[in-house]
DNA sequence: ATGGCCTTTATCAAAGGA
């Protein structure tokens, strides 16, 4: 079973590149971010031709997630229960007794931002939500963009980041008792390239210099972990024309489909 | 190095992203 993330900035934008990528590498499921589009637009036909199914919780202009699967999802849920949040950032279903969790946590701005403020409180409501979904689900895949670089190595250059959003102290913590509650970073399972990272900015030549960050992550349960054979960013979409500017993660488990 | 890009929208400028 392989479940990939990828953020697409626009699948207005990016829905060719989402069609092909799900034709190359056949996941069985693939969670979206930053679809950028309301439901009624949402375009089901051209995915169903490619063979997957699909589960949207979209809004205008910003935010959105979906999930394009090819066995249907059940036990569906499109928010952080208790988190009275209005902007689509969560999506989870259940698939083959897997409980995947796609989310997009808030960017935060900067350290001095309301938006980081935000970005803390969702990142609590997400953690009691974890703890008891943790409780309910043995098999569980928390995975998305978490606009957090978890580590050093996760950093081009921390001395520059330091501090900065995406990489403050308190939102790595965040992200820390996300990990504590009994999830792995399925990333750091395996031996990997240095300097690996998912997201590149647009300007300064950022993916050419290889100037990014590690901010998309699978998290497994010690369940899934236990049968997870690999985990790979696939930097080749970057290179497209007009790419996003995330990269897509995937994870093969050793059950079948 | 401190800004350069990309996407969206009650568009031709501003906001949001990261």
């Amino acid at each position: 079973m392989k479940i990939a993330t990828w953020n697409i900035n626009s699948l207005k934008i990016r829905l060719p590149q989402v069609l092909d990528w799900l034709a190359e590498n056949q996941p069985d499921v693939l969670c979206l971010q930053e679809t950028k589009l309301q439901d009624e637009n949402f375009p089901i036909a051209a995915i169903a031709a490619v063979g997957y199914q699909t589960i949207y919780a979209g809004q205008k202009a910003y935010n959105g997630v979906a999930l394009l699967s090819k066995q249907s999802g059940s036990e569906i849920v499109t928010a952080i229960p208790g988190l009275n949040d209005p902007q689509k950032r969560v999506l989870a279903a259940v698939y083959n007794d897997v409980r995947v969790i796609c989310i997009y946590v808030p960017n935060g701005e900067s350290v001095e931002s309301e938006k980081y403020q935000y970005k803390l409180k969702w990142l609590a409501a997400l953690n009691s939500w974890m703890q008891d979904m943790l409780s309910k689900h043995q098999k569980l895949v928390l995975l998305g963009d978490f606009n957090i670089a978890p580590e050093e190595c996760d950093v081009h250059n921390p001395e520059l980041w330091d501090g900065q959003v995406l990489f403050s102290l308190p939102e790595r913590e965040a992200f820390r008792e996300v990990l504590k509650l009994g999830l792995l970073d399925s990333f750091r399972l395996f031996e990997q390239p240095e300097k690996s990272y998912t997201w590149w900015d647009y300007r300064m030549m950022a993916f050419r210099r290889n100037m990014g960050l590690r901010i998309d992550h699978i998290l497994l349960s010690n369940e899934l972990a236990k049968i997870c054979t690999a985990c790979i960013i696939d930097k080749a979409t970057r290179r497209l024309e007009r790419p996003s500017d995330h990269a897509p993660v995937m994870v093969e488990l050793k059950i079948e489909p």
